[in-house]
DNA sequence: CAGTAATCGAGACGGTACGTCCCGTCTTTAT
DNA sequence: ATAAAGACGGGACGTACCGTCTCGATTACTG
């Protein structure tokens, strides 16, 4: 995908008209959603052809994952306070659900995948993306010997965000505050967190 | 939605046509997932005209809910071992999610939620009918004591689904068999469990 | 077409339903055309159910010439002044014309008639009857001997009728005043009229 | 409508895929008359997308105006003999009439005329063409002083056609042969035809 | 420096689904 | 048997969107 030869005769390709495409794709993701958003509205709002788009991404499907990749890793700390950090990266991402339809996107996704395997390829370093920051905390808390140390890292990142994602997305139930601390501490002991003595 | 004067002037609406609507879509949707059944194809499956449909239904996604919403409870036992109980309803859930696109379909009716509220009246009856059961199985637990009296049971059902849903839906990792077990161990221990002594 | 078993067992047909219906259907005429006109907008207008026009009219092309058979006979005068008479006549005709889309139903009616011969048989005698007041005025002035007495009548009243129809349908020129009563004099010419000496 | 710019950036529009549709059209105009006629039939005769069709004209309505604006004029003849040109243009429609539901259609067109003004910019054009190969026989005797110099063309154009078009529309009496020597023998005789000398 | 070749904006094209409208029929209960 | 009410099958209409295509016009590398 997106894939050019660096070189050789022609008119290279405009890394602008790229970047106009993803922008006004991921505007008008996070302003309409995914079937709000029309593969002319983002011609139009990045003043670019289809064709230029098409040349790109061969679908809309892969036109918008390739713009959800675009998006910053949400905003985490590391400061060795277990807890504490995971609430944070949390509740950054309930910051986003709430104001825009961009969780409901990655729903979208997910359905889609669930009969396009194919998409996987594409889908999965996306959700990878959005698991790092999770798996990272949680294998600095192994390393400080917070967490056991045959602890299945991904079943613990599954263990952490599921429960906030079902919330978000299905039971649309506040969350925002004490219901994520809660869940997260029910996890954690879950996981066998060994507070920090002291 | 589709609740109607039960009697009164006029022809009755025919409950069998209804019926057969509801079975097109759900054989459908089972077959070829959310975008790949038209209300077209559902009118013909069901000998039925695209005017009835749209006499009890006013939108494809509203038919969709309706039909989702008569499909019958996940098979669950409530044998009083809980951890079994709960594993025999998420291997059930999986089957399903492995076999058809319907967990696919739930997705992407989230993610159409997540822009359109007013779904969430149809969507959520319907989102609480999945989890009654595993409800029903932590309540019973509380009763007998395995569980603290003060647990927050919609947290817990969040807590039991929620990590199971995020692989199926996202990570789409194996998950039958040792996973779900190993997950709901350490929900488990998390929530408290006490086992029945012994 | 709306022949009924006068007398029987069962309720007696409502002629009130019927009148209501006809004016329902001309009211609906006049203002909004033959498609503009809907069964359920006359039914409704008329507070009459649907089958209570089903059962005196078998469609709604049969309920619009029966309706346009109600209609009053043109408003003219037979004074013996043959051209004077016949321009009164040709001017109500205009201004029906002008204020409402009335002879645009009787267009559709032939555009209707010549695919569909079985009409035929319920709009001539509707035809007919506009044709009438201009047979008598003519036929009047051949027993005056104004007129040949050998002339073909129904095709005098083609001639004194057609050109004008002509230009109201088609091509819409303006019409009343001094060209309805030229026209009418080179007809009237042509036909050989014979003024009453004097 | 249907007025492009020529030139310009984009694909230009495919005037094979305007010509087949207009021909469909036809066709299907000729066979089945106007409610015969299906947007969609047109589409598949023409093996075009009815996005095409709407690209070109907004309405069925105008397709059909349109479709009837490329038919050809009327063979006609122009021999100097005024009786006999204007009965062969006369016949040549009357046997169209009688063979094809055209002049049906043009009766439609009318009739949706008289509601829908906005049609006659588009209407109009087409009726003159009709027209047209009458007024160019009249308006030569007029050069041979067989009429009168002071002779309203236009009011004599609809003056040899009402009569005809009355008859053929409505009436649907007999029309070949005599009638249509006898009615223009008439017309003519009123519209004060000095035969040739002789 | 001319020629070739890929890219660009623009917009038409085929295909397909949606939701609306309306006709003529059918099915209720009530007169 | 009729009536009002209103559901039903069928079928057309016009709109929207996707992914492909064809234009003329740029803009680089290449011979």
């Amino acid at each position: 995908m997106n894939t050019v030869p660096q070189t050789g005769p022609g008119r290279p390709r405009s890394e602008e008209a790229e970047k106009a495409i993803l922008d006004a794709t991921l505007q008008l993701l996070a302003d309409k959603g995914y079937n709000g958003l029309t593969v002319d509205k983002v011609a139009a709002l990045a003043s670019v052809s289809k064709s230029t788009m098409y040349r790109r991404w061969p679908s809309k499907l892969h036109l918008v994952i390739a713009a959800f990749s675009q998006l910053p890793q949400l905003p985490s700390t590391n400061t060795g306070n277990l807890l504490q950090d995971l609430v944070n990266i949390l509740e950054s991402f309930l910051n986003i659900a709430e104001n825009t339809p961009l969780a409901g996107v990655l729903a979208t996704l997910a359905g889609e995948q669930a009969r396009n395997h194919e998409l996987s390829e594409y889908l999965l370093p996306l959700i990878d993306a959005r698991r790092k920051p999770v798996r990272d905390i949680l294998q600095n808390a192994m390393q400080r010997h917070e967490l056991p140390e045959d602890l299945d890292l991904e079943l613990a990142v599954d263990m952490v965000m599921g429960p906030a994602i079902m919330r978000m997305l299905f039971t649309r139930a506040p969350l925002q505050g004490r219901p994520v601390q809660q869940m997260l501490e029910i996890t954690l002991r879950g996981l066998g967190w060994l507070l920090p003595e002291g």
